[in-house]
DNA sequence: TCTCCTTTTACTCAACATGAGGATAAGGAG
DNA sequence: CTCCTTATCCTCATGTTGAGTAAAAGGAGA
């Protein structure tokens, strides 16, 4: 099988945690390849090695115990990327880039070891999804760029096309924001071009003029990568306790909610979060409670290991915004 | 990145049909490998053309338009493998495999041109997760071998911790059947022995004897694929409108509901079906009538391609057969 | 010590969704 | 014309969800 042309298999790993009420991930500098600008943050990544690596799980915590220290606990397949044109170091006579991207969830920030790796927020990447304060307004920049780019579809068809599509995916239409929908929304701008990556990609970055770009880019597709990161982390909180992997052993319920809010990207009801997460038997209380700042001392709860057994899909349901009614 | 070895990249394909109320996948023979006996079903694949192909989706549309003759409407990726130990011509001294899976839904059963391939039903492969007709018998089978499986534990909380795995993967606990798991199940009966895969891999098929293994076998770790393919349908037409890639334009409630009732494995209320779709703005009735078998004569409808602009999630919400109350 | 401020926690209520099943309607077969 | 079969409509009890009010429990400052 495949033997046409040169391919190149690397692991990617999008490793996130939430300090301070902000998803955080883990980023490395990139040996600059693309054009001579300020470099841009990549994911940790590394080889496959065909003979040692039992599974590709194994060989991407390998590496990442090697090059950060991290004991990479909950771990899951992302996607697989092989684009061939959002890759310009191919351009260069490279190898065709195939990638597999996974997911990991870890506690807190601890230490990384590797240089030149970082923790950055990942709503700095996708500022359009943090709508815990409310419509982010770079959605107003989005709605002004999109009837330009549906005007220059080919046909009527094409235009009818790409209004519906920037209609559900920004929500601009009737139906609500949809959280989930990260990865459409940072692909739909790549097409609009609103985000840097088509530019270098294309090798068209003299284009750009003074066109407005929206968050803050990352080598090669890595942040199509995060994208879908951080789709499939909003999908599974809903129906699997994965939060849980970012919490320490103890906590109070306020900062459970603040932990999935953020991931959300969404505020939500505190009564009613508490409600679910209680009688849901997500979690149950430890009689201690929090040392705390502010009002009426709160009580410490820990994980319910055993709702895995009493319940199918124990998760949080997490709500969307819902279209104002006129 | 990643010349550790040799490695060979191919695209398979899960091509998923339903004909006469059983949900069909699409196989061919496979080019005897591994012990000398009757040969056993493949999914189709082809290799990754690293020049020609623009994306990894493009380039299996492709082959399989080839192949097959067909024309593939709805594809999406599924997983990567890669294991190094389920890979039997490896051990011959092939390359290291890495498959990247898709799965297509294709509308009825069209003639098929490829010779060898043929479509079979999907539950002769999986016997134990159609449970239609109730709980399927095979599930005693199950239930039986698990005990000798879990003693055979290393430790105590291995033990332990086998015992809830197999508990929840078959609802042979508390908790209910989940028909999302269809994957931990084939993995869970792996590991236990009871699919014939366990053993070709691990070239003890000697030690079999008079077990008795479940469902059919597939080549290499097709039948693990296809596992994972129907995971991804049941979950998927939960909140995705998915089943109407499967159904003529035009199709009776009952109709809908058998199609959607196969893939899930489980039979569910008419009445509320209906609800849920015509109420959900999933489809809209033709003014025709089926001209049709039996009692009163039943209208036709159509999916309402609208429905993605008005609500989030649109599908069918499967319920799990509940566990009996005592 | 008393009062105010803050945050947690407990409860209530309406709207809506879901599971189950009874009752009608509309054909065909005899 | 009657019976049989399936489609369609409707009701009812029970849950789940969104939203909000009210009480409880601490600290800070007068």
């Amino acid at each position: 099988m495949s033997r046409s042309g040169d391919i190149a298999v690397g692991l990617n790993a999008v490793i996130m945690a939430v300090t301070e009420d902000q998803p955080r991930v883990l980023t490395v500098d990139s040996t600059a390849e693309g054009a001579a600008e300020t470099e841009r943050p990549a994911l940790p990544y590394g080889p496959l090695d065909a003979e040692a690596d039992r599974t590709l799980e194994l060989g991407l915590r390998d590496w990442v115990r090697q090059q950060t220290g991290l004991d990479l606990g909950y771990v899951e397949q992302l996607y697989t990327f092989a684009d061939r044109d959002r890759d310009p170091s191919r351009r260069r006579g490279g190898p065709r880039l195939l990638s597999v991207a996974y997911l990991a969830l870890v506690r807190e920030v601890e230490k990384v070891a590797g240089e030149g790796s970082r923790w950055r927020d990942v709503y700095a990447f996708f500022p359009w999804e943090d709508w815990r304060d409310g419509r982010p307004e770079v959605i107003e920049r989005i709605r002004e760029a999109v009837p330009e780019w549906e005007e220059a579809g080919s046909s009527a068809e094409e235009r009818e096309r790409r209004a519906e599509r920037a209609e559900l995916a920004f929500g601009l239409g009737g139906a609500g924001w949809d959280g989930y929908q990260v990865l459409e929304r940072y692909e739909l701008l790549y097409e609009i071009g609103l985000v840097r990556e088509a530019w270098t990609d294309a090798d068209r970055e003299a284009e750009i003029g003074s066109r407005e770009l929206l968050g803050e880019p990352m080598a090669l597709d890595h942040r199509r990568i995060l994208a879908t990161a951080l789709s499939r982390v909003r999908g599974k909180i809903k129906y699997r306790p994965v939060v849980f992997e970012l919490m320490p052993p103890q906590f109070t319920l306020f900062q459970l909610q603040k932990v999935v809010e953020s991931l959300a990207g969404v505020e939500l009801h505190k009564q009613n979060f508490r409600r679910l997460v209680e009688k849901g038997g997500l979690v149950e209380g430890t009689g201690r409670i929090d040392p705390q700042t502010g009002g009426r001392p709160a009580e410490l709860f820990r994980f319910r290991r055993e709702v895995l057994r009493e319940r199918l899909a124990p998760g949080f349901g997490v709500p969307s915004p819902r279209p104002p009614r006129a």
